[in-house]
DNA sequence: ATTCACTATATCAACATTGACATAGCATCC
DNA sequence: GGATGCTATGTCAATGTTGATATAGTGAAT
């Protein structure tokens, strides 16, 4: 499990778990989510077992906030993570688990809906982030190469998502064309079945 | 959760666990993973639910198989899943959060190691993805757009999964150049410090 | 004989995750 | 005054997942 890990590595910085969701929201989405309800009780969890310390600070708008960060022991945890070497293999993507099984289905009209959805999401989501790079490119005249190591590294997986989201739409398109030609072919088929 | 959906998608053909074990090892892999431990009980709990059944067959080798096949309760499920949409921003990439922290780690030239590490795993990845497609163009004359649709499909799987892992190692190439350039950058800096 | 490799099933405790629910302050608009 | 929306924290039961462990048969090599 990595959740830990990635909390121990947002908490260089001290922030809260609220602040903590935002952050999900905003750049780790691409590779990673977590609701709430997962993060409060392992930020409660990472401070019983010494990784975290937290204190309570009172907030402009809503209950007094609880915010944490790493000790020295959560920077070590933090380092011994990163030095086991990269976790590949445990990738998780379920709709291309769904495209896998996507010839079961009992109308296949569906498939190709279900591709066009996709190709929908998929174009959405590359939108954000070619917006979001141009945000930051504006922002920051170091972007993105004189920018900071906290930033540097988490600019890398910005630019393998945009390369990675654009495959997908591509990929989509492709599937459309192919699941075209295919169902074009079934009804020529189907055409000179008739005509004998 | 998917798991159920996913063995419920595997098992319109009969199977035991084990074999649908290795076919997690052999084509799934690119997009989800489940251990045996996972497997064994997820397949009772979907007999109990009525969505699978199973029988006893006796093996060549080792004990007996119980080999499981869908239900049309099963089938049902099946379709609801497809038909409910793309399952899309729930992706879980463990490397890319290490990848995000990489800055945080004590010495710098660990990152460097860790994305050599990381390029080689994706190359070797890529060798076994184009091992596999160029077996079954081989194998088959219906490759890839003459195959039925159980074939069909998880094809598509695959050339998507070609594509994102050669985006990686290209991804990594670039992330490896402009580290060294931030290194050089470095010593050159400290370099004209100290001639001051 | 015994070790190894593979087939094959299964359980268990610990841990992680989901989705729903509960609470509450502050600000703004109608 | 009431609705909405945002900040903010949390619990809970159900479910899913991991990693270790146990068992057992077959076949081939040492």
């Amino acid at each position: 499990m990595s959740l830990r890990h990635i909390l121990l590595g947002m908490l260089t910085e001290p922030r809260s778990g609220y602040d903590l969701k935002k952050q999900f929201n905003r750049s780790l989405r691409n590779f990673w989510n977590a609701e709430l309800s997962q993060i409060y009780p392992q930020l409660q969890k990472l401070e019983k077992e010494g990784f975290l310390s937290s204190k309570l600070v009172a907030s402009s708008a809503g209950p007094p906030r609880r915010v944490y960060r790493q000790t020295a022991r959560g920077r070590r945890e933090l380092q011994s993570w990163l030095a086991d070497g990269p976790r590949v293999g445990e990738e998780r993507i379920a709709y291309l688990a769904q495209v896998y099984f996507l010839g079961k289905l009992s109308q296949p009209d569906k498939a190709l809906a279900f591709m066009q959805e996709l190709r929908d999401h998929m174009a959405t989501w590359l939108e954000s982030l070619r917006a979001a790079e141009a945000e930051w490119r504006d922002n920051d005249p170091r972007y993105p190469d004189a920018l900071p190591d906290e930033e540097f590294f988490p600019q890398l997986t910005l630019a393998l998502g945009l390369k990675k989201v654009a495959a997908n739409v591509e990929w989509c398109d492709e599937c459309i064309a192919r699941l075209v030609a295919r169902r074009d072919a079934i009804v020529a088929d189907a055409g000179q079945q008739q005509r004998r």
